[in-house]
RNA sequence: GCGCAGGUGGUAGAGUGGUCAAUUACAUGAGACUGUAAAUCUCACGCCUUCGGGCUUCGGGGGUUCGAAUCCCUCCCUGCGCA
């Protein structure tokens, strides 16, 4: 079972440090989660992921599910062994699936809705449904993006799928609402959520009367509710009313960095404060100090592993993307104040020279010295808490 | 020297009388990406613009035509073959 120890708490913020244990070991938060999607911080091996400073990673129960099976995982060991991690994970339950495959899929658009010119006119209405995904009560039909075949998941097949995996914590299974909703559909849509949280503790047991596998899992439940106040709210307290070990806030945040700390302060007054509260999604380095500020303990991200692979590295001077010709003639590394074993060894010539070229290798770097640059970046939020400057 | 094939925008390479400032790819430049259907997508890419359009381009020069990158003449250059 996960225990989480409270060490300190700013008095100019909601910022919290902390200790969280699992079966798999220890993680000082606030932390970033990095995204291991298919149980792989892709490009990078368990060692690599380790070596730059990952305390914990999240694979994903959709993916999973379809490739390998969550079967072959179990035979194989579970998740820590069949990747090689023997740290904590965690697993997502699927449902931001059923945004991202739904209606982030068919508007072109994710979860973090900034500000989209071309997507002024879109509403999202009390009865929409996605094109490739049906949304009910009991759950979702999804269609198979490897080769179409449909498949339903809800609560319950989540939370079994997830604890053949056996991450150290999963997540009970939500819908991610979508930006350009209406109050209406997300309202229908928290309801959703919070009556599958509901199968979600049931099924997984109560920590009070624990059946094995929740002796050994932690189950976190999510908060949705969009950018509404009264939704926001109301699903903080129902979902602080159930038996989850932690939280998740998910969803979309709204248009703005003020909106997002907005809807947090709306939330986080709902939470029982000894358990840990998870920040779904959200993990630039611009937004880090804030959602710390507002009292997040673990956030997943997927910025620092897909920007790498996009030639995008992240420095104490900014982002520098590596696709650039300038910087195949220039000799100095990534950031010359990074510790990473990347800026130690490679320079931008090269780099460049490797993003241009396609090779793996380019990805590999860019990779682990963003993830190695994000958590470092974690670590120096962490003393400032204990510094008393946040 | 003769014969044949060619010379198109940064590169490769389409186009063979009007719908061509010229398909496409690459290169170049700009932008996007926040619980990963993502080593992807979007835009720009002759010059100028009050964004309506205007101006100069397809080896050089000349010609035919209402109109030429496209046809003719000539010159220059490249490749291959024969001397």
């Amino acid at each position: 079972m996960i225990k989480f120890e409270i060490i300190k708490k700013s008095k100019k913020s909601g910022a919290r440090l902390g200790l969280l244990k699992t079966p798999n070991g220890l993680v000082e938060t606030p932390a970033l989660v990095p995204v291991a999607t298919q149980a792989v911080v892709k490009t990078l091996t368990s060692e690599e992921a380790k070596a730059a400073k990952c305390q914990i990673l999240i694979a994903n129960t959709f993916h999973l599910h379809l490739k390998p099976g969550e079967k072959i995982v179990k035979t194989s060991g579970g998740l820590h062994e069949f990747m090689n991690w023997s740290w904590p994970l965690m697993t997502d339950s699927g449902g931001f699936q059923v945004f991202s495959l739904g209606f982030g899929h068919d508007l072109g658009v994710g979860k973090v809705m900034g500000f989209f010119p071309g997507h002024k006119g879109a509403v999202i209405d009390k009865n929409a449904q996605p094109k490739k995904v049906r949304i009910t009560s009991q759950g979702v039909f999804f269609k198979s993006p490897i080769n179409g075949e449909e498949l339903f998941i809800g609560p319950k097949e989540s939370i079994k799928i997830q604890e053949a995996l056996g991450a150290d914590i999963i997540f009970a299974f939500d819908e991610c609402t979508p930006p350009f909703s209406t109050y209406e559909y997300v309202k229908k849509a928290v309801k959703r959520t919070h009556d599958w949280a509901k199968i979600c503790v049931d099924v997984h047991g109560n920590p009070s009367s624990p059946r094995l596998r929740r002796a050994r899992q932690a189950l976190f439940g999510i908060i949705q509710g969009s950018k509404f106040e009264d939704l926001r709210s109301e699903s903080a307290k129902f979902i602080n009313s159930l038996n989850f070990d932690g939280f998740g806030i998910g969803g979309d945040l709204g248009e703005t960095k003020k909106d997002m700390a907005k809807i947090l302060s709306w939330i986080t007054p709902n939470l029982d404060e000894k358990k840990p509260r998870h920040m779904l999604g959200i993990g630039r380095l611009d937004d880090m100090e804030n959602i710390i500020k507002s009292g997040i303990d673990l956030f997943d991200c997927t910025v620092p592993t897909h920007y790498g692979r996009r030639g995008i590295a992240f420095t104490n001077s900014g982002e520098l993307n590596l696709n650039k010709s300038v910087f195949l003639k220039d000799k100095k590394p990534l950031d010359s104040k990074c510790g990473c074993s990347v800026c130690q060894n490679y320079k931008r010539n090269y780099i460049a020279h490797l993003v241009k070229a396609k090779e793996i290798t380019a990805m590999r770097l860019l990779t682990f010295h963003n993830l190695y640059f994000f958590n470092t970046f974690v670590e120096s939020l962490r003393q400032k808490i204990k510094n008393n400057q946040i």
